[in-house]
DNA sequence: TTAGGGTTAG
């Protein structure tokens, strides 16, 4: 029947027995036999016969590389092979071999059917609507399905308003176009006009209401959602499956999985569309014996793991820990592994803090798009590697990947965590200069940079500014305020959050604390304290710190005693380090003992009981402290110390030369030191010096790298400018005093970070109000 | 031979 539609000058002298070959054509091994009959009758080369064996091919799934070997075969092809290769490339997505295709075709002169121009506008992206110009001039424009496929790209592409004009104009309109404008509005985030157009539309058939249950789900408004859902005269799967992802998509994975229960009540069988929500929502539940029963029984349906539903399930097993059940998946797709395959695969080894199966999965990905850079930022950023993550970030940038807001998030969190603002700003500059925007995570991203780094102007100006906020939000400002010792401001935010109708959560609880703590506000915190429902072990922590730093340490101790849950390590801490302020040796020996039983590794503990002796000046038992981390092997452990310069991070380590500028960094130490002598900090019972001299107790306090992060600092900033040393510079008390002293020598004020919180040096001062 | 649904990163 088909063959009748032929014209006879292209039918060859054998047609009549291959048109019986034709009709018997229903699976590959035939579509061969048939192949082979035209190698026979010398008609493998002939325009019409191989049309339609590429029709077939595509048809049947024949392999790509036949295909393309059939084509090649041809020295002169056709307008008709052309076109069903471009058929076959537009079912298997092949793109720009549409557009070569095309290209070839007219180079050839030939001149294209009109039934070709739909598949070449939507194969060139956001490159069709040029051709509709082109088409007005060659009198194309009338053409039905290329209208439509002009109004597709419009939609998907813009302008949208270029698409309307073309709707206007059209006299009569098809469903699909009524559709396709519809999609656009949508795809525009123009949801009053998608819904305008849908009051108006005469005939709305099932895609029309699926757009407007998909429209509406991804503006996240599931109520409309549902409510065109449930009154949509007739669903299909597809239906069902926009609906289901709705859900899945915005974060309701169990009313996800309920809808699938209806679905599968009401009769509806599910495809493999469906089956890659469901796993998807199973993940997000962390229920993978569910996700293993539903692939079961609907294996057992007919209902098969397409590429997608198995990356879906490869997500899920890394997800619940099961990596080698998710390495098999990945090894098993082989060909069929796409890129959120590989990026899957790249965030559960960063999850298990396995950077190097991470690193090396990203060497090996043949097409890295911008989530796969993500991913790694992302892994490097949450297993404390920020330096690491911004170096990645700088390559990205250099390899012309265009970041989004994903990727800024976790280049953000990397410079607060670094506490480099230079570096921050750059960010910041980097963000408006691409117009890259930023939603709520972003911007609470920002607040945290900003504390972070001691910028609370800026953090303050961000967290005015927002539209909405969440306790994330008033968190990252709290925890800023709380570094800065500003009680007060973070008391009036905690009451602002509230009479919002934003809870303060255990985060904001610990935030206020620790400021009441650093202010020195022991009433205050108490009342907060009293207040907390049910504090846990982190908020007992906090108050045994605030009474410990205004003194009260018996009362502290009390605390400690009367906790229902076992204390824990910060809270000894807490204690030792208010014993070190108040030279209270009798109960600091006694915080320390808990502490050595909870963690016999942590250097810093020991470090922290030398520091009180010293501070009582309790020299022999320094030393003795000493000759224990020793016997203990804890002598090794010394930390780097960081400082940001010109929006790179240098490192600092006892005894360390390796910075370029060492020579002069060691010179600006000497030269500190001599100015130090001459102003008579020499012979008073501080240990700075003392430490300079001996390289051995240095290592003990830790101390000589942070003076040559000091010293480098000294040496590169402009007189009277701030200078920022950052992370890892724990202030023992007798660098404390070192820097206090820099400060008045230097004439200028320095910001020293301490973990979380910051000093402020100014003139032999130091703006936090501890006893030093 | 047109229009609706899918997996990954913060």
């Amino acid at each position: 029947m088909f063959l009748s539609a032929i014209s006879s000058s292209l039918m060859p002298q054998f047609s009549s027995h291959l048109s019986r070959v034709v009709l018997r054509v229903s699976n590959i091994l035939q579509l061969q036999q048939f192949h082979a009959q035209l190698i026979q009758h010398a008609l493998h080369r002939h325009d019409y016969w191989v049309a339609r064996l590429i029709a077939f091919c595509t048809h049947f799934h024949a392999p790509s590389d036949y295909i393309c070997r059939i084509f090649d075969s041809i020295h002169q092809p056709g307008v008709m092979v052309f076109t069903n290769m471009l058929r076959y490339y537009s079912k298997c997505g092949g793109n720009n071999e549409i557009l070569m295709l095309f290209e070839e075709m007219q180079n050839c002169g030939l001149k294209p059917d009109a039934c070709v121009y739909p598949v070449v506008i939507k194969a060139a992206g956001n490159g069709g609507v040029l051709f509709h110009s082109q088409f007005v001039k060659m009198g194309l424009d009338s053409g039905k399905y290329i209208r439509n496929a002009l109004l597709n790209a419009y939609g998907k592409y813009g302008p949208i308003e270029a698409g309307r004009l073309l709707f206007d104009e059209m006299t009569e309109r098809s469903v699909a176009d009524w559709n396709a404008i519809i999609s656009g509005y949508w795809n525009w985030g123009c949801e009053g006009e998608a819904k305008r157009l849908f009051d108006l539309m005469p005939d709305k058939n099932v895609i029309t209401w699926t757009t407007m249950v998909s429209g509406y789900s991804k503006m996240k408004d599931l109520e409309n959602a549902r409510s065109y859902f449930d009154r949509m005269p007739e669903k299909s799967v597809v239906s069902w499956n926009a609906m289901l992802s709705g859900f899945a998509q915005n974060g309701f994975s169990e009313e996800a999985l309920s809808l699938f229960n209806e679905m599968v009540s009401t009769g509806v069988t599910p495809d493999e569309t469906t089956l890659v929500t469901v796993i998807s929502s199973c993940s997000s539940c962390g229920d993978p014996a569910l996700a293993e029963s539903v692939v079961k029984t609907l294996g057992d349906r007919g209902v098969c793991l397409n590429p997608f539903a198995k990356t879906a399930l490869l997500d899920l097993y890394a997800k619940c820990g099961r990596l080698e059940m998710a390495r098999k998946i990945f090894n098993e797709l082989g060909v069929y592994r796409s890129s959120v395959t590989w990026n899957s695969m790249i965030s559960a080894y960063m999850r298990t803090g396995d950077i190097p199966a991470a690193n090396e999965l990203f060497d090996q990905m043949p097409k890295k798009n911008v989530v796969s850079w993500n991913s790694m930022i992302a892994g490097y950023a949450q297993n404390g590697q920020s330096s690491l993550a911004i170096e990645l970030f700088k390559e990205m940038i250099n390899e012309h990947i265009m970041p989004d807001e994903v990727t800024m998030v976790s280049v953000i969190s990397a410079c607060g965590h670094l506490g480099a603002l230079e570096l921050g700003n750059w960010v910041v500059n980097f963000i408006n200069a691409h117009h890259i925007n930023l939603s709520l995570s972003g911007q609470n991203s920002l607040i945290f940079m900003y504390s972070r780094c001691g910028s609370m102007n800026e953090a303050k100006l961000i967290f005015d500014e927002m539209e909405t906020r969440d306790v994330v939000s008033h968190n990252a400002l709290i925890t800023g305020f709380a570094a800065h010792g500003n009680g007060v401001e973070a008391l009036k935010l905690m009451q602002k959050m509230k009479d919002e109708g934003i809870e303060p959560d255990r985060i904001s609880y610990i935030g206020i604390l620790t400021a009441c703590s650093h202010s020195g506000m022991l009433e205050e915190g108490r009342k907060v304290f009293e207040s907390i429902n049910a504090p846990d072990i982190d908020h007992y922590a906090c108050i045994v710190d605030l009474l410990g730093r205004v003194g009260k340490l018996d009362e502290a101790r009390k605390v400690v005693e009367a906790m229902p849950v076992s204390p824990h390590a910060q809270v000894y801490g807490s204690l030792l380090n208010a014993c070190r302020i108040h030279k209270r040796v009798d109960l600091g020996e006694f915080a320390a003992n808990k502490l050595f039983e909870l963690e016999p590794e942590n250097s810093g503990n020991y470090i922290l009981l030398s520091n009180m002796y010293a501070s009582a000046g309790k020299w022999k038992e320094v030393d003795r402290i000493r000759e224990l981390m020793k016997t203990r092997g804890l002598m090794k452990t010394t930390g780097w110390s960081w400082v940001e310069y010109d929006r790179k991070i240098h490192k600092f380590i006892v005894g360390d030369r390796s910075h370029e500028q060492s020579d002069e960094i060691y010179h600006t130490l000497a030269e500190l030191k001599r100015k130090m002598k001459a102003a008579g900090y020499i012979a008073d019972k501080s240990n700075v010096l003392r430490d300079v001299e001996d390289e051995d107790k240095e290592e003990m306090v830790g101390t000589h790298s942070e003076r040559l992060a000091v010293a480098f600092c000294l040496l590169v900033s402009e007189q009277g400018t701030v200078i920022r040393v950052v992370k890892n510079l724990r202030i023992c008390w007798d660098c404390h005093t070192a820097i206090k002293m820099i400060s008045k020598l230097e004439k200028r004020e320095i910001i020293v970070r301490d973990n979380n919180r910051f000093h402020h040096f100014k003139d032999n001062k130091c703006s936090c109000n501890d006893f030093w």
